[in-house]
DNA sequence: ATTTGACTAAAAGTGTTTTTTAGTCAAATA
DNA sequence: TATTTGACTAAAAAACACTTTTAGTCAAAT
């Protein structure tokens, strides 16, 4: 078996067991036996169980990523496009649950050690945004002062709204909410 | 001494801890002993240490309400009052400790039993918001399709917005955004 | 180069005892 | 009569001692 191989089994497994018990109730050894391996493997593979974590966390979001370039890279308006980008990004996490967990976990100071993974999606959101709103710009439909602070008047938005729809579990019940939310934020970005 | 003025000074004392160290850290004796009294005085007056809360963050609450009323019926155009209603009602309920407890709590699932003075609380931001925006349509400044809905849209928004802001307390740090935030939500309204 | 599994130290869990605390109430006081 | 007191109880929380589990290691095996 080569190496790639090997770690992307170890991380489907990791990934399964994380995303069903969460970070501190799943074991090395549960990983180990469901890959039918033992458990100094997946040290030889990643030096510790966080890594191990970070390395799911990492693969969960670059998919999310995936498919919001091409939400953002679609040839409509970007009026569409903003519409979209907020609707889809809250599906995409909503499904993401090991996200979840790092934001349960940021509300009981732990898990520092998944910084450098959400910093980098932070930036993710915030390039696109910057994209989205610039595309705005250009074609005339779009209105702001400036466009730094829009990005994070957006991104506060979104990220405040993450606690109480993943972790309190109210995005089911706020589903349609949230589609007229949308609208109302593009409509008060249009000229 | 009179049964209000009783009453009075062992909601002051019971506040102060309530603030300071949260329910399950305040004991009944500690407000007993502040204010110089046996326990059983505290059981004459209220019926249990969640009916003393209660009536805490009910006291509390009720200032913010005043002082929300001022902003509401204020000698100002609608815009101007949508305005100033969502940054007061951030600022009044920062300083508001013992609701910021009910908050934490609703995340880990206790304190049913603060229920109703929050939904008393709830339907008072409902009118507010009602209020404030049929003077907008009726000023002519304010366009939108349905008002309820409207309301649903700011109070789900003002609401999300609370656990980041007081629970990790992140309003300091954010407050310069949400000033430009209360504005973006005015613009979306502008008809 | 990779895998194994026995090993360790530290953390989490368990069961038991002790302390603290919400709430009561008969007696005292105003 | 209305209010206050403080000793009292039952139940919950804390402290303690003991056991098990678990992350991480490493010498030996494949």
């Amino acid at each position: 078996m080569t190496k790639p191989e090997i770690k992307s089994i170890i991380i489907s497994a990791a990934t399964q067991y994380f995303s069903k018990f969460g970070f501190y109730k799943t074991t090395m050894d549960e990983i180990a036996k469901h890959i039918h391996k033992a458990k100094g493997v997946l040290y030889y593979h990643y030096n510790s169980k966080e890594e191990l974590f970070n390395e799911v966390l990492k693969q969960e979001l670059s998919v999310v990523k995936e498919e919001l370039q091409k939400v953002i890279h679609a040839d409509d308006d970007a009026i569409t496009i903003l519409n979209n980008y907020i609707l889809e990004r809250l599906d995409l996490l909503y499904k993401a649950l090991n996200y979840h967990e790092t934001i349960k976990a940021e509300l009981f100071e732990k898990y520092h050690f998944v910084e450098e993974v959400r910093a980098d999606f932070s930036e993710f959101e915030n390039r696109s945004l910057h994209f989205i709103l610039s595309k705005g710009k250009e074609e005339g439909v779009f209105q702001f002062n400036d466009i730094g602070s829009t990005v994070n008047i957006l991104l506060m938005m979104a990220n405040s709204m993450e606690v109480p729809l993943f972790v309190q579990n109210k995005y089911p019940e706020y589903s349609d909410t949230i589609k007229e939310l949308a609208g109302f934020v593009v409509k008060g970005l249009k000229s």
